[in-house]
DNA sequence: CAAGTTCGTAAGCGCTTGCTTACGGTAAGC
DNA sequence: GCTTACCGTAAGCAAGCGCTTACGAACTTG
């Protein structure tokens, strides 16, 4: 859940979720990532630096390139969170579908 | 997918998931859920206001109140979004690392 | 009908955010 | 060593966002 709350935030902006969806393919250099984005190069350098902050992506120098790959960490903490909140919120759902079964019930005066 | 954009975008802010939370537990009036929160009323109802274009609640009318529910539509297409995404930034990663494998069999020259 | 609830919306105001341009720093190639 | 490539960061700016107060609409109650 540490990482839940940036995550959240992160993924909020649409280039930064095209950012995660290149690196989905596999691990790219920030002058890869940034061609076919319609922002430049720095931009996704700020990009990075905030989806690294919130645990999904991770960096390895490699020469004068910079590599940046998909980080699990973030990503599982969100689906967590999301798959908590989704069974809590069923829960309720089909408790209230059944309470107001037997209100139709019990209530026939 | 229509609603993972408007979904990603409203879970964003804290005091939107709070308020998703505070639902999972069953269905609430607009003042119900602001008391406890640290934000006025009309703050609430521009929050729902968000999370109902985001498909993620529901609302009824119930005399002069109106009750906010969980609507599980948009929490499903986030689901599938990260689901899916999960699969394929795993598969990659997968495949990365066995290639790295094969790399170091065979290029030790 | 008048008074009191409950709620959505408009207007306005800081604050944050995403972008660009400009710059500095490090690694590779001649 | 000097140039070129690649990248992060600072500065600045326009736009979006979240919040509050103020107001009006719809409903209930006396």
């Amino acid at each position: 859940m540490a990482y839940g709350n940036a995550a959240f935030a992160a993924l909020a902006d649409p280039t930064r979720r095209r950012v995660l969806e290149r690196l989905s393919a596999g691990p790219r250099a920030v002058g890869e990532i940034a061609s076919g984005l319609p922002v430049s190069r720095p931009a996704v350098s700020q990009h990075l630096k905030v989806l690294k902050e919130a645990g999904l992506v991770s960096d390895r120098q490699d020469g004068a390139r910079r590599i940046y790959a998909i980080d699990p960490k973030g990503l599982g903490a969100m689906r967590a969170w999301l798959d908590q909140f989704w069974d809590v919120a069923l829960e309720a759902l089909k408790a209230e579908i059944e309470r107001d079964l037997h209100d139709h019930e019990e209530g026939q005066s």
